[in-house]
DNA sequence: CTGTTAGCGCTTTCAC
DNA sequence: GTGAAAGCGCTAACAG
């Protein structure tokens, strides 16, 4: 296979083809797309040529005449990408590798820009856009009068006849405890974020949830401040020091849990033995080089990814289904290591 | 400023806009474009009725028209993206806002799979492509017979008459040792990561010659073998056992230094006032939640995108440039915090 | 100032 | 089997 022509010249078009293999153009593309009935002889004729010349087809023309062009927006207000690339990674794979491409679009958390960037997509006429925000807080929608469906991922849609996905955050709150429970703890106190995101309070409430289920109560009330390790310190310091007989702490993400691993280090409590500490959030630079290693919950994000390019390909569709409204909270999932359960 | 029709309907078209304003589509367009010389009047009649029924012009027709589609390829193996967003970033930015968009694709690493991205790229008649690898290690070529151009960011190419961009390692481990040098230290030693890296190498080459113009040797040798915290715990326990009088340690990456900074701490020793330690990429996640935070080398990743974008830039103009072949290291920069100077 | 014409590169009837 | 012709939506000559 050929690797087309040097960099200064032109791309071929079908046409030169055609010329070349002294057919006309349609039969040139019917046999270059194995369409129609084309001899045996003719179409290895014009791949052959076609190959020779570095022929590759112009997407756009192809666009144009078809109505649709294969490309998908992905419009992001995660500037750290934490959230946007695995979704991006599962969009992919959903779509099937090459049949589809993305444009990434940053807006920068800056609504002028998104529009700014939105217009640009639907002038590409990308044949649907994936909306991802950077919390699970609820965001404006785009809107109901935009011509390709749009589907909103991690970060739902405030109106809910737009389709949102995003993990749940409750459910991910009820996991960590109840695994805390199942490893014999009750004694269980929670160290959580900035109290304005969605996130912290869902998480809570699970928290809380799978306690109550259990007959049990929280020790303290769940503490708010900042997703950092500096935090984490601070806050297991003070929960140590009021409620002196914890024997688990369920943190609201993994910095926090790294924060909180070094105060206990620090104490001389040990790690899961006198006190099991739970992270949220997985991410791996931190989890795995934790001491020890780090139990947490995660959000399967490229799984939401391929998840939100389904639902956007089914609204893409010919009959894009309606009952596949409203937000869909996406199932966590439980990644247990060493700071909950002792390795031997 | 209507917001287009409902999402059932088709997009609307310029012949219709025109049909709407009683005018041909020429005098449409060059309404809507400002283009040529056309009554004040019927240009504002054009574009109250473009913006009545949401008439957003096909980028696919200018496109084809054009031979120029104003996008670029993001060809990517950067699996975590903690180099590919940054330079999408510093891209996004230099092209301008909504100018050019951007088509992200991850090969995962794999080259088969970059070709049918490469391909993919092709079909969609890219401007330019930028090529995004996971390591600074030069990496095999896309070849010149492409016909657009090509710019590697971060890992650069190997064929020497292609354009690459990469972070200058080996003046940042210079950098590194020159300010623990002002700091009044003199006694260091170096840890860092995966030795298969060039990474790695460079900056411990860097290192060597800024001890070797200082008139100093390094304590022991440059210790090689993973980027991560558990190796830079058990490193820094081994060094600090064979040379227990080192003041000053330079780290490979973040991660080593958090590791190294837990056995500082785990040994009693004072950082900075007994070690001082420097750290390598400013992953912000790890520096800042550092104790103390952690000084560090950043790479520019942002800036690196912007000049990757602008090469391409001018690649993709009239004149390409020729004199700017080769591999650009470009300038990183020290990022001073507690854990080399004290704090007040 | 405005409209007519041609054509970007391709696919798709529909005759031959 | 193959080719001629129309047209996707738009812009850029050129006449009028």
């Amino acid at each position: 296979m050929h690797e087309g022509q040097p960099a200064s010249t032109y791309p071929a078009t079908l046409s030169e083809v055609a010329k070349l293999a002294r057919v006309s153009v349609s039969t040139a593309s019917k046999a270059i797309n194995g369409r129609g009935d084309v001899s045996e002889e003719t179409r290895r004729r014009v791949v052959e040529t076609a190959d020779r010349i570095g022929f590759t087809p112009n997407q756009l023309a192809r666009s144009l005449l078809a109505g649709r062009t294969g490309t998908v927006g992905l419009l992001t207000s995660d500037l750290e990408g934490r959230f946007v690339l695995p979704i991006l990674m599962g969009a992919e794979d959903a779509f099937g590798a090459g049949q589809v491409n993305v444009f990434l679009c940053d807006a920068r958390g800056d609504a002028i820009r998104e529009q700014h960037q939105l217009k640009a997509l639907l002038k590409r006429r990308v044949d649907g856009i994936i909306v991802v925000g950077r919390q699970t807080d609820a965001r404006p929608s785009l809107g109901h009068s935009l011509p390709v469906p749009v589907v909103y991922a991690y970060a739902p849609s405030e109106d809910p006849s737009d389709v949102s996905l995003t993990p749940d955050n409750e459910a991910g709150g009820r996991l960590a405890i109840e695994h805390l429970l199942s490893c014999g703890r009750s004694r269980i106190g929670h160290i959580t974020g900035d109290p304005s995101y969605a996130a912290a309070h869902d998480r809570a409430r699970g928290v809380r949830q799978a306690l109550g289920a259990a007959g049990l109560e929280l020790r303290g009330e769940p503490m708010f401040s900042e997703w950092s390790e500096r935090w984490g310190r601070d806050a297991a310091a003070m929960l140590l020091d009021q409620h002196p007989d914890v024997d688990a702490i369920a943190c609201g993400s993994d910095q926090i849990a790294r924060g909180v691993l070094d105060t206990l280090r620090d104490l001389g409590r040990r790690v899961p033995e006198d006190v099991a500490v739970i992270g949220y959030d997985n991410w791996e630079v931190l989890t795995t080089n934790a001491r020890p290693e780090l139990t947490s919950i995660d959000a399967n994000l490229q799984q939401l990814g391929r998840e939100s390019a389904l639902a956007l390909f089914k609204a893409m569709g010919p009959n894009p289904a309606q009952g596949t409204d409203g937000v869909r909270h996406l199932p966590v999932r439980l990644v247990i290591r060493g700071s909950t359960i002792a390795r031997r």
